[in-house]
Parts: C-alpha cells; sequence; structure tokens
DNA sequence: AACGTTCATTTGAACGTTCATATTGGCGGC
DNA sequence: GCCGCCAATATGAACGTTCAAATGAACGTT
C-alpha cells in the first residue's frame, strides 16, 4: 500500500487567492517580464506567502524537462572507493545547483547491464542529461549515448568520431609541470613510480611525464606496482638503482605512502634526501609526514564547464566541437622542498 | 528555448499494439498478479520488445510517488571532504536501486538555509524521503522535518521527543572493543588521540575508549588537536609521558599519520614498540606502512537499514520506536601485532 | 435455470502544470 | 469616432499515467 504524498498548494489556490489565471501564475515564476509590476508583486508575495512550489512531477510531464541530470556512479571497488567521486560529486551537486539542476544518482541494479539503466532513465524520463565519469577503455555508455542522441557529458575524454562532448584535466601538461618543477629544483634524474597502465588518465600522466623529462633534458627510470607490498619493493628499487634518482613522482597519491616507506627503508628522508611528489590530491596528501607536494583537480572549474556544456546541448542543441582542456595547480608541500 | 524532450513509447502505444487497454498494460508493470498469464506474458514481451518504460512524471503525478529518496549532502569543507561520505553514498545508491528507489541529491543554493532547500523538494514533490546525514548539534533539519511530518530516515541520530528514525554505528561499543583489543595483547596503559568534541559521534567515541578502559582496569592519557601539525606534537607529548602508553589510539584515521610520525619522532617504531589504531578505516588505512589497524563501519547494513526503516515509513506510515545501533568490524593490520 | 461471486479487463476521470490560442482593455492614428 | 495594434491576462487542451468504478465473462451454488 503505496501512501499517497499529501497534495499541497496548487497552481490553482494561488490563481484564486490571487484573482488571477493559472497562467498568470505561471508566468510570475517562468516569465516575469510578461506581467504588469504590480500583478507580478502580488501574486509573487502570495506564492511566497501560501509557500507554494510548482510540482515538479506536472511541470516535467508537460513541458519534457526535469531540470535533472543524471550521473552515473562508477563502480567502484567496495576496498578502495573512488576517491576522487566524494570531491567531484561535491563540486557537481554545487555547480549544478547554481543553475537550478539537482544530480540523481543513477547505477545498475546488480546483474543489468550499465547501458539498460541508461534507457531506462532515458525513456522515463529521468533525467535532462547523462554526466559520466571513469570512461574506461571498454567502456560503452558514450557510444550508446551518442547513439541515442540524448545530452550528454563527460569527465574525461572520448574517442575520435563521438561528439567531442567532454572536459578533462590537462593531465599530461600537469605531470610535465610537475617535472618543470623538479628540474627547476635541480634534479636531473628522477624516477616514476606507476602502475599498470589501463586507465586512460594513468597514460596521459605518464607520456607527460616522459615529455617533461625529454623537455627538460633530464634522465628517468620507471617502476610499475599495483599493490601496496610490491610498490614498496618497487620504489626500494628505483632508488637503489645507480645513479639514483633524487626526485620520485608517483602517478597516484595512494602510492606516496609506500613511497614514503622505501625511502625510509633505504635510509633516505623525504624533504631532504629525496623529493617526492603525487598526483591528485587526495584528503590523505596533506596529512602524510612530511605533507606531499601533488596535483590538485581543478573540480569545481571542471564541474561548472560541464554542467555549462551540457545547458548548452539541452537548451540550444549545440553540441561542443571540442573538448576542454584544463590545468592543475601544483600544491607544493614539504616533500619537495 | 528549453528544447523538450523527445517523447517516446507511452501506455497507449503498447496498448495498441497488444490488442488491450491502458489499464491492463499498466496492472502488467505494477500488479502483474492480475493479469491472466498469457495476457502478461504477451504485454510484457511487448513492453520489453517496444523498449517501452513509464514515463516518471506522470506516474508521480497521478500516483504522488516518485521512487526518489533525496539526500543532502552535508556541507563539506573543500578542503577536506568526507571521506565517508564517498563510501556511504556508495553504499546507499546500491541499497536503493534495489528496491527500485533513486537518490537526489540536495543542497541549498549559495545564501540559501538548508531546510529553505528541503521545503523546495517536499513542496515540489521531487523526493518520497529524506535522508539525512552528518546531523551535528545545531542542526535544525531533523526538528524541521519532524514537524513537517515528512518521511525522513538519519544515519546518526536523533533527540529525545523526536521519531526515532535513526541507524548509527555503536561507536561507543566498537571503541570499547578497540580498547578490548589492545587490553587482549597485553597493554596496561594506553594513549588516545582525540580532537575536539564538537561532534556527537566523536563523543561516543571517547565515551566507549573511557568505558572500554575502565571494564579492562586500564590506565590511559588523552591529549586533543585539530590539525596535523599539533596532532604530531600532541602525540609526541602522550608517548614522552611516563609511564609512556604502548598503545595509541586515534579517534578518527586522519590523525593516524601524525601518530606514526610522532612514534618516529620519539624513536619508537609502530607495530614494534608502539601499537597503533584508527577509526573510520579510511581508504589510505589500509596503504599506510604500516598499515593501519582499524574500525570500519558497516556501511552497506547501515545503508540497508535506513532504506528499510524509509520503507517502512512511506509504505505503512509507520516510524520505528527506537534507533538501531550496528557494531562495527574491528580490521587487524600491522600496526597492532 | 436463475443468481450471486470472483476474476480479468475496460472506461472515464483526475493529477498540476505549461502550451497554444483567445480575449480583453487601453491607446494612438487618422 | 472608428480602426488597428500591442500588452496583459484568460481559457481550453494536452502531457502520460494511475485511480476508482464499471463491465463482462466464467463458474459454482441452490
Amino acid at each position: 500500500m503505496p501512501a499517497r504524498r499529501a497534495r499541497g498548494v496548487s497552481i490553482e489556490d494561488v490563481a484564486r487567492a490571487a484573482g488571477v489565471s493559472r497562467q498568470t501564475v505561471s508566468n510570475a515564476i517562468n516569465a516575469p517580464q510578461r506581467l504588469r509590476p504590480e500583478t507580478l508583486d502580488r501574486v509573487t508575495e502570495l506564492i511566497r506567502e501560501m509557500g507554494y512550489s510548482p510540482d515538479q512531477s506536472a511541470r516535467s510531464l508537460r513541458s519534457g524537462t526535469r531540470r535533472i541530470i543524471a550521473y552515473t556512479t562508477p563502480e567502484t571497488d567496495p576496498a578502495n572507493p573512488n576517491a576522487l567521486m566524494s570531491g567531484f560529486l561535491e563540486a557537481l551537486v554545487a555547480a549544478s545547483g547554481e543553475v537550478g539542476y539537482r544530480i540523481l544518482l543513477v547505477r545498475p541494479r546488480p546483474g543489468q547491464p550499465q547501458e539498460k539503466a541508461i534507457d531506462e532513465v532515458i525513456a522515463g524520463g529521468g533525467a535532462d542529461a547523462f554526466l559520466l565519469s571513469d570512461v574506461l577503455d571498454g567502456d560503452t555508455r558514450v557510444e550508446h549515448l551518442a547513439a541515442g542522441g540524448f545530452p550528454f557529458a563527460v569527465f574525461g575524454r572520448t574517442g575520435a568520431g563521438l561528439p567531442q562532448s567532454w572536459v578533462d584535466l590537462d593531465s599530461a601538461r600537469a605531470m610535465a609541470d610537475l617535472v618543470g618543477l623538479l628540474a627547476g629544483r635541480g634534479h636531473r634524474h628522477v624516477g616514476l613510480l606507476t602502475m599498470s597502465l589501463d586507465q586512460p588518465w594513468l597514460r596521459h600522466r605518464a607520456e607527460g611525464f616522459r615529455a617533461g623529462v625529454r623537455g627538460h633534458g633530464l634522465t628517468c627510470v620507471e617502476a610499475t606496482a599495483d599493490d601496496p607490498e610490491s610498490a614498496v619493493a618497487a620504489g626500494r628499487e628505483l632508488l637503489g638503482g645507480r645513479p639514483a634518482p633524487t626526485a620520485l613522482v608517483v602517478i597516484d597519491d595512494w602510492l606516496a605512502p609506500a613511497a614514503y616507506a622505501a625511502a625510509q627503508a633505504e635510509g633516505l628522508v623525504v624533504g631532504a634526501d629525496l623529493a617526492v611528489a603525487g598526483f591528485n590530491d587526495m584528503p590523505y596528501a596533506a596529512l602524510l609526514q612530511p605533507p606531499l607536494t601533488t596535483l590538485r583537480l581543478p573540480l569545481r572549474r571542471i564541474a561548472d564547464a560541464l554542467v555549462g556544456r551540457l545547458l548548452t546541448i539541452i537548451d540550444d542543441g549545440v553540441t561542443p566541437e571540442t573538448g576542454l582542456l584544463l590545468p592543475g595547480e601544483i600544491v607544493v608541500r614539504a616533500s619537495l622542498p
């Protein structure tokens, strides 16, 4: 017995109270410039007084828009939740809220394919647009949405031949800048502690690292690890090589504690004997001892740009011709003196 | 010019194709037991084939329910995003998805009070229920929702005289258990590194710690710090006292790196000379060197219980008489050998 | 054989809004 | 004084669904 929500004041109630028609009340909200100032005042005052708020369902049913953006949460390994998600979602909610849109979280039910969940939302009119993030290599969500002609944008990048409705960090440049910072501090031989490059953004970072090394005339060594223990071992291997790197860049902040441990095991003091830099500015980066120099993503600006693009698509039907790369911000802390 | 969403297949289309009435198609979805099996088969097959999905707006408008739960995201300090939020939201989306509900993120616009944002959602019929978390002492959201008689539940606790529609970790017991673990490993004098107890859950943890210390006949010392640097100082103060504690509990994982640094500064090896335990099982707890023993919240079970309670309120109009405390899980890692 | 019961399905109305179009009133031009 | 025009507001219809009540068919009972 699904209890029905108590119905509140309707547009009709306000109209009667104000002695005007429904449409006039509707206009007071949606097209105030059409009303005579005194009428507008009277109506808006009554709207406020009576606590009227247009019924979203009725509005959507008639107008065909919902003012809702669906965000398909990336499927996260429960053991290692996507730590960026929290910050990005935060920024996304703020950015969309400012233009009157809300965020609906969409997730396939267990066993249901992603695309099915997307189709359900689209067919049911659950949202005006989709926002995707964490698009991996085999991910067909983008193709699917593009084929359906439904408005969407991507935090990340889309392949050639697909709508270029994406915004991303310029990871390569950010990483090259990080290497530039190292070069500026006198480092000539640097190490990169990386993980398997099965995610696009990791590849961009690695490429940026190598480009930075070449561009600044440095030399480098690399090692790969996909779990904390082997990361410590890989770090020690890098640091024990000859010549030994004087700076270590980890491709993601989560590798930083392992890098610190490797340094300690090799008798090196991070921030003095060895410079360490990370990537992502996870919340714990500032908590480590010494605090970690890392690259912060401009999450709020990314969210703003994504929402802006979505509005362009929704309102004007125009899909951006090119993606947008935004610069990161290097946060210098004691690990890289 | 807000572009209108293209309308898709409607219930009418399916009804015509199947040679039945609208209502029969509706029943196929909402009350399958009312249909003759063969009719049901024919209709569901056509529904699948034509890709029909009921329009959420129309459904909500008529039925007064939305199958949406509004989650008011706690206002987060951008510098230190609520790291739990990511995991909890993850669990919440999964839990609600399994019973056919989606999560709508609600956040006041800049300058708008929380309650105004809530009222807007309620009046506009944007959700069937509210879920709150991170309810701080001065927070009036609970009172507001209770006064309005709108379905809600709280991850956390509600005060006396308010609906007891909450689910929370039994923080006190969890912390006492953690102390019990220390006692079992032979520790007799333990330290607590805490922060200002301005949040209810921190008070519960501190009380649990003291109760555990009393209950196991231990002695303890405490110190308070609210930022990383003073946390290191506070940690050294604790460790430098005489008699020196052989185990250090930090009231939140974010203090753990500071505790590790303090130990190192005092010449102690964490996991050998000193045991350290944290609380929350933040993603980085497992990454620290040595990995941190900590208390993991049963986020999925909390989310399940919360969603269950919401459904009871929504469907049956029955508000639970008492809150629900769930046990945590101690994750033993190398920091507490 | 007439009659109530139950089951399966249909029908008309209603949910609250916005769209498209119609109506009203006032004002200037000639 | 009449006409046309524009601004301001009003009216009827429509969006797609579910509710409440009505219809019809099948069946067992007496």
